[in-house]
Formats: structure tokens, sequence, C-alpha cells
DNA sequence: AATTTCCCCAACCGCGAAGTT
DNA sequence: TAACTTCGCGGTTGGGGAAAT
């Protein structure tokens, strides 16, 4: 069926609204009730469309509305719906009282994103983005150690480990080099750390993974069918269950980010929120699909422009392909 | 001081869902 | 049940102010 238009547009006007218009319509709305937009702005003699008058009020004109800057209590708070519910502003506003889905998508195109991709994060999917991360970036950040990094605790312990390994291979390269009487330059990362792609295990069953046989899983919420896998090394999951892998496949076990922000402690630690994500979840449908993004996609997960800019040199230093969503059910 | 670029956010657009006839 | 209307949502745009050159 055809869209119906929402109005008869010819000499309605557009663009800004004045302090007038802005009085008729709330002298209305206070009279009579909004009742049928369509017919509102006639009665309330607005020369604007139904459409317009109801963004207006419900944007701006409401008495309800608190403007001003986010808390950071807040900011957690879109943060943490955003993971669940992925870009449902209306379902995230309604859990923010006096905030509107248009303020708060906004502030989070505007802010939270970028900030998120500063710290490695990417905002659609929630999951660290350490494929175009600096590690020692992270770790030299002014956000290292502060309440915002803090959100994120997975991050900062996978980029300090997998900073310091890389280091001390670094460090036995040097050694190496100095034995061989070479000499390399600007060299943050041991080449075969730099050619190492973390991938997700095609068709591994969770129950032979490693991780789960050995017990050293500290990550459950990591779906069973993903592992790192050391790309220059290993070709299939065998490669990556340890099945022939090299000792420093084995390093990477332990070192798993944990993408589980609410059953980990470090959420109820670091917020004490008690909040009941199952009554923010309209259907099982609201998973945190990675909406439509206006991103490319590079390495199997999405870049924007702005994004690339936001991140350090760094395709050549690490490669990761990570999950793309965090499993809903798990939270339910 | 003038110009350009960047950034924010109010407002618009188009679509689908829900409601009504 | 189909046709139509209304509402609400999410994506996008563009005007205007701030910052940079």
């Amino acid at each position: 069926m055809g869209r119906a238009p929402c109005c008869d547009k010819n000499g309605l006007k557009k663009g800004p609204w004045t302090q007038e218009e802005d009085q008729k319509l709330i002298d209305y709305i206070q009279k009579h009730g909004y009742g049928n937009w369509r017919i509102l702005p006639k009665n309330a003699g607005l020369q604007r469309c139904g459409k317009s008058c109801r963004l207006r009020w419900t944007n701006y004109l409401r008495p309800d509305i608190k403007r001003g800057l986010f808390s950071f209590e807040e900011e957690e708070t879109i943060i943490h719906l955003h993971s669940i519910l992925g870009n449902k502003w209306s379902t995230i506003a309604s859990r923010l009282p006096g905030r509107t889905d248009n303020e708060i998508k906004n502030y989070w195109n505007t802010h939270i994103r970028k900030r998120l991709l500063k710290m490695g994060i990417d905002p659609v999917t929630h999951s660290p983005r350490l494929d175009l991360l600096d590690l020692s970036s992270i770790l030299s950040s002014p956000l290292y150690g502060s309440s915002q990094m803090n959100m994120y605790p997975e991050i900062l312990k996978l980029a300090s480990s997998l900073f310091s390994s890389s280091h001390q291979q670094n460090q036995d390269l040097n050694i190496c080099d100095q034995n061989n009487g070479q000499e390399h330059h600007n060299q943050s990362f041991n080449p075969q750390i730099q050619n190492q792609q973390i991938q997700p295990c095609v068709s591994m069953p969770f129950n032979q993974s490693r991780l789960v046989e050995s017990n050293l899983n500290p990550y459950p919420s990591i779906s069973p069918d993903f592992c790192f896998q050391q790309h220059s090394q290993l070709s299939d999951w065998q490669h990556c269950n340890g099945i022939g892998s090299s000792t420093k496949t084995e390093d990477f076990v332990p070192q798993l980010p944990c993408y589980n922000y609410y059953n980990s402690d470090c959420y109820a630690n670091n917020n004490n929120q008690n909040m009941s994500f199952s009554s923010v979840l309209p259907t099982p449908s609201s998973s945190p699909t990675p909406l439509n993004s206006n991103s490319t996609y590079k390495n199997g997960s999405s870049i924007t422009e702005d994004e690339t800019e936001s991140f350090v040199s760094s395709n050549n230093i690490l490669r990761f392909q990570i999950q793309d969503m965090l499993c809903v059910s798990e939270f339910l």
C-alpha cells in the first residue's frame, strides 16, 4: 500500500520554529490536548503539518523535557542499553526520563560514538576494535584508568596483555637482532604478531574447545564457536583449538576478552544500577542487531571514514575478526 | 578580520505498524 | 478483508555557531 502523505504540504511552513509558533502550539495543547495531530495545526492556527507539530512538541516543547548535558549515569545507561537494543532510540529514551529519542540519538552520534571509537570499541557491536587500534595508545591514553574506560575493563585487560606479550617478544627479537647485528626501527610488535589474524573458527563445536576441556574459559559469554587463530600459522579450527598450535596461540587463550558486560562483575562493580534489562526488551527481536549502518566493511567489521580516522595506523599491527553480536539470550 | 572547515542538533523524510472505516 | 489514515520510529540533512586557518 502506498504511503499516505502526512499532510498537504502546499503553503505549509518548514524549518525552524519561531517563538510565536511555539507559543501557539503550547497554548493549544494546554487547552485542548493534542488529539489528532493532523488537524491540530489548523485548529491552532499554525501553517505547519501535523507531523512537524508533533515533533516540535515531543522533542522540544513538552514540559517534562529535561534539557542540558547528559549526566555520567545517563551516558552509561545509554551505552549499555544500546549494546542490548541497538538503535532503538525510543526504547532507550523510555528508560531516561525527560530525554527524547532524538536527543539521545544525536548525543550518541556526536559524542558517545566517537568516544567509543577512540577507546577502540566498535559502537555498533560494542566489541573491541583492536584490528584498528594501537594498543599502546590505549595504555598511555588519559582514558586509561578513568571511569569511562573502566566500563570496558576487558579492553584494558586484553590490550595490556597483548601489549606486554608483544613487548616481551619484541625484546626477544631485539636481543636476537643484536646478536645478528641487525637493527629495527619503530617496530613495536613482533612480526609474528603483526601477521596474526584472529578469526571466528567456523564450525568448531564448542564441546571440542580446549577452553572448555581445560576449564580455562573465564569468559563464558563468548560465542562457543569463537576462538583465536594465528592466521600466519594456522588454517583451521583444529589449529586454533590447540591441535598442532604453537605455544604462542596457547598464550592467547586465557586473554580472551569478556564481552558480556552484564553478566560480568565488571559492570556490576562499576555501576550500581540494578537495571532490569528484560524489562526494556519489548520483543526477542530487539537483539543488538547491527542495524542499517552506512559503514563499509573492512576485515569483516564495519568501518566508516571517520571511524578509520579515529584509529591509529594499525591494520598492519593486529588484525582481529570478532563476533559481531552479543547473545541477548544470555542476558535474559 | 575574513574565510574556511568542523561540529552540533533541530527538523525533515520515508517507512512500517497500528488503528479505523 | 481491503483500503485508508494516523502515529511513531530511525536515518539523514542542513543551518548556524564555534574553531581553525
